[in-house]
DNA sequence: TGCCGATGTTAACGGGCATTAACAACCCTA
DNA sequence: TAGGGTTGTTAATGCCCGTTAACATCGGCA
């Protein structure tokens, strides 16, 4: 074998040693993607972003739509591993809290990740985008059960409804480069986002 | 002259009589650019969408761009002619609860043309970006002017977070197309948006 | 009736795109 | 120190896109 090339099955992903420079391309990818959509960056542009040529790509993912796919495949991993692990506690209140607070921070930390994971998905080739699908499922059922639990006479698909609006008011960082700084608006998103979901009762 | 292809000049826009093919060809390039993205969309397709072929549109737009542009500036000039009206009462309590009714209404029945104007601004070519941003902040400013009144001792800048996400609440309806109907939907966004902004205190 | 503007069509163009081919330099190791 | 895998490069290929040109049809009106 001359290459790698990863990324051209379904399953299961690269795994080995993490390398550098894909991880690089992966994150200048993110960036241009946020800003122009998947159709308005060429492969040119994506290595020109890493200081290489459009071809050099090639040595390290099997096409555009290989990096498109790895890089949602992973922040939705990313999303559900972590909201996994904190609807899960007691106390239903906490929970939400909790999610609350790991959705805002993930936000403001990688504006560009959450445009391209909310805008992308259609662009994903077939095999992974269900995956990706599945994942973001499995990301609201998370929060769907915690609220479940706060509100138990809600019908689910109101619950649902208000989550997704959630998610909007959330994600909608990165089109508000407020003067705010950091911790204030993970505040004010952490105050408007819980009383919306109260007030979904 | 043997056809007019508006829309090359940055102002002032058609006015003439309303132009029925012009019409539905908005109509089918704001389903797809919703869908696809602006890059994502052929000339060709565009067409299609309306029974032609792809040079047919150069006789009624001078380009691509054209039809984009003069998408976003009537998105931007409605939004804003009504958000002026409705902002106006002397009473801010029923001023705010007006627009959240307007914008509601008008992204529940225009979901892509709400997706379009909130994410291609950048691919609108320059004389008429800035028309656009300029009616889009003046829309955002309606919505300030209300909340100020309404939460005098709210710094600026905090507001107009508030209402950016309040945005990302009530657009997020395209991208969850839940088992809700329109009613419900309403409803339930209405409700979700008069308490985040109220959380945002 | 004959013309002309409006609105289509197909054919042709120039450019950009994703991808592949062919080749070069660089390490690591045998 | 020779060889091979890794990671670059430039050149070439073939396709698709936006746009323009050249030509056809049709309806209203002098």
């Amino acid at each position: 074998m001359t290459s790698r090339r990863t990324g051209e099955l379904g399953a299961p992903r690269p795994q080995g040693p993490p390398n550098p420079r894909r991880a690089e391309i992966l994150g200048a990818a993110a960036e241009l993607f946020a800003r122009r959509g998947y159709h308005g960056v060429s492969i040119g542009d994506l290595g020109r972003a890493v200081g290489l040529t459009g071809p050099a790509l090639y040595r390290h993912f099997s096409g555009k739509e290989a990096v498109l796919a790895e890089m949602l495949l992973d922040i939705s991993e990313r999303l559900l591993a972590e909201g996994v692990r904190r609807a899960a506690g007691p106390d239903p209140g906490r929970a939400l809290d909790a999610l609350l607070r790991w959705h805002i921070a993930f936000a403001l930390d990688n504006p560009a990740l959450i445009t391209v994971h909310e805008r992308e998905l259609d662009n994903v080739p077939e095999p992974q985008r269900h995956r990706v699908r599945r994942l973001q499922r499995a990301y609201v059922e998370e929060w769907v059960a915690v609220l479940r639990r706060l509100a138990p006479g809600l019908p689910d698909d109101r619950t649902r409804a208000a989550v997704h609006a959630c998610f909007g008011l959330l994600n909608s960082t990165p089109r508000s480069a407020a003067g705010l700084d950091r911790d204030a608006m993970g505040d004010l998103l952490h105050a408007m986002a819980r009383a919306a979901l109260e007030g979904a009762r």
